[in-house]
DNA sequence: AATGAATGAGCATTCATTCAT
DNA sequence: TATGAATGAATGCTCATTCAT
């Protein structure tokens, strides 16, 4: 069961990328309820005819776009599950990348916090499951590995912690890129440290510091 | 602009509360997209135009239904507020009371997640707002007034603090009750965690007693 | 599964009657596929909204109306299956009704002939098989019965004749309303035949008689 | 206005009939409306480019598939027409040969079906009326010289025996080939008959034997 | 000549909202 | 005040037809 039809992998890839940029924003903001197939259609510049010869209906194209996106993050997550450096290292330079790829790709990221709250069939075909297993299993194993070198304390239950830390850089993404998120970021901190992200890596780093060791 | 109409604050407790949980209940397990009046008209055993005597449109009825919803909660933190005991132990406190909370009422936990991806502006620059802006303030005077008693270290940003410890409660309520967030916590610690409230505890103070002392 | 919702059966008779009335017309003009619900309701006066109030769908739509139709038809033959007569005299009457009931209800006649054609599900939930089986019965019945009082031969099949006997009617009630059939009827016959039901019952007995006798 | 482009007429005879046989199949089992040239063009294992090559549009093709049917089942009745045997040996031959005919093209006696409900009149004064026309100057003539013989009694109308007579046969055909009317003849004479051919060529020509004599 | 991607009008159906009773 | 029938714009999706390659 492909996401899209063979057509799809087909056209030119300026238009591909054209449509599912569309997609994405339009679900990203909208949401998919609100989201209508003849508005993806008119603002690509396309067809509804043609969006229903690249995918079966709404909700595969809904998946596709949810995939995509997704994939990009997961990527991002991977390539910087490597690099074997001191945890707290690592912490930042994940945060700074995370933060980073939030203000690139707001749309994604508004899109992910979307499917928090869809009921999509069956966790989205697995979709969502995976991008949450590759950051579960990347940072448990960096936290059961810093405990192994005593880089971390012995007392703690390394796949809980994983979750409290990835529950941090979550709300960190959706802090600067979902509207209710901002919002609420702003409510605690003020204009000045939403946009700092120096103020916000250096504070979630004391925070986590002080936590691990 | 009053969420209700005055017809709404006359009729009986009992017929009052019977529509709003209703409503809750729709709003929460479906979204605001996919909840109809109809369907909440039917379930509460009145009519449709009654709702449309109650209520300006389904927008503000979506509002007073969070307004009510995310009052409860309120009145919660506000009760955890006052006590003066260690910063510790009151997070403690607060923690088992929101988890609490939360299994007791999963639909409001639903109803405050659904809040998070709506763009119903109006009232998202309202009600969440007061809710947010009275955790804000809870947490950030204990941190700070921690931090003059000497049981909060002095150089981190109470503010920020505040926001993460924010965000750890949340996604904790959000864990226990609403899907996505469900299956997420259920892939990173498996079924013992998600149903042991003492091992959320403990482990989660392990986590904030670090990084506050 | 009743073929229409308990709304439909409240409005004034005067509404009820042009709704179906237009319904019949359209069905039996353009068929299942070409009839479209919005034609329907702007033709009838009323909302696309209100037909969905008073029909699940098209489909139970169509139902209805066959039915309504198939009954009128159904009546005709119950109430001039008790006379007692000569069957010769029995059929005459029998023509003669089907032929001004033709000419009268013409849409009642077309549905029935686009019901030989439809494919919608199990036989029309039956629909069409009870008005089959009541000529069925009445006629089988009328040729048994004038098989023991010897005013038929008794070397026929009582059932296969019935058969035939139906054949020939529908025939002649498809001829009278039905495009097709009338265009086959007058390349047969020419003009003076389709027009004139004395020829036509006069031809008709006289085939019959031979057969029977 | 010739049924098929020019280029249809070029093609290898193998892929004529292969289009031609799926689009007569699709056609006689779901109808004008619900056949979709794009299914038609699949089966046929050619692209919907081709089909617009070879036919003006879908009613064209439906018309041209049309043609084909009948002219098989014309060419049947011609080869029937010339013996000049006696009357109700004939008739004996007729039905065997159609009753045959029925059962190895069931596709054509259901096209020749739909046709009856079918209101593209364009065609409906052509082809469909020459098949009429073929089957009504046979039979007439062949009841003409008949009554001239002195086989067929002298006080009927020939035309319109030959109409009723066409009828019958007509209805035996649809009786073992369309679902409706086989429905239909099951009810009134059960299982074994509507497998029999002896049984209805027996039954039906005492009837008409009778009728004629 | 053959292809099949592209088009867009058209259809069944839903649902927030109104209003006569 | 309460009701629930009526409305009609909007949506997802289909399919005959066209046309660039």
């Amino acid at each position: 069961m492909p996401l899209c039809k063979a057509t799809f992998d087909k056209i030119p890839k300026e238009k591909r990328d054209r449509i599912l940029n569309v997609a994405i924003k339009e679900f990203a903001d909208n949401g998919f309820e609100n989201t209508s197939i003849q508005q993806i259609a008119k603002k690509a510049g396309i067809s509804v005819g043609s969006i229903y010869k690249y995918f079966e209906n709404k909700e595969t194209m809904f998946s596709m776009v949810v995939h995509e996106g997704m994939s990009s993050l997961e990527e991002l997550l991977m390539s910087l599950a490597d690099s074997s450096e001191d945890i707290l290292v690592k912490a930042e330079t994940i945060i700074r990348a995370l933060l980073k790829y939030s203000r690139k790709n707001p749309e994604l990221i508004k899109l992910y916090c979307q499917l928090t709250t869809s009921d999509k069939s069956e966790f989205l075909n697995g979709i969502s499951q995976r991008i949450e297993a590759v950051s579960a299993s990347i940072y448990t194993v960096t936290i059961s590995k810093a405990q192994e070198t005593g880089d971390v304390r012995d007392d703690i239950n390394p796949a809980f912690f994983a979750f409290l830390l990835d529950n941090i850089f979550m709300m960190l993404q959706f802090a600067t890129a979902c509207d209710y998120y901002k919002e609420r970021f702003f409510i605690y901190t003020g204009k000045q440290a939403t946009e700092s992200d120096d103020l916000i890596v250096q504070q979630t780093l004391k925070f986590l510091k002080a936590a691990f060791e």
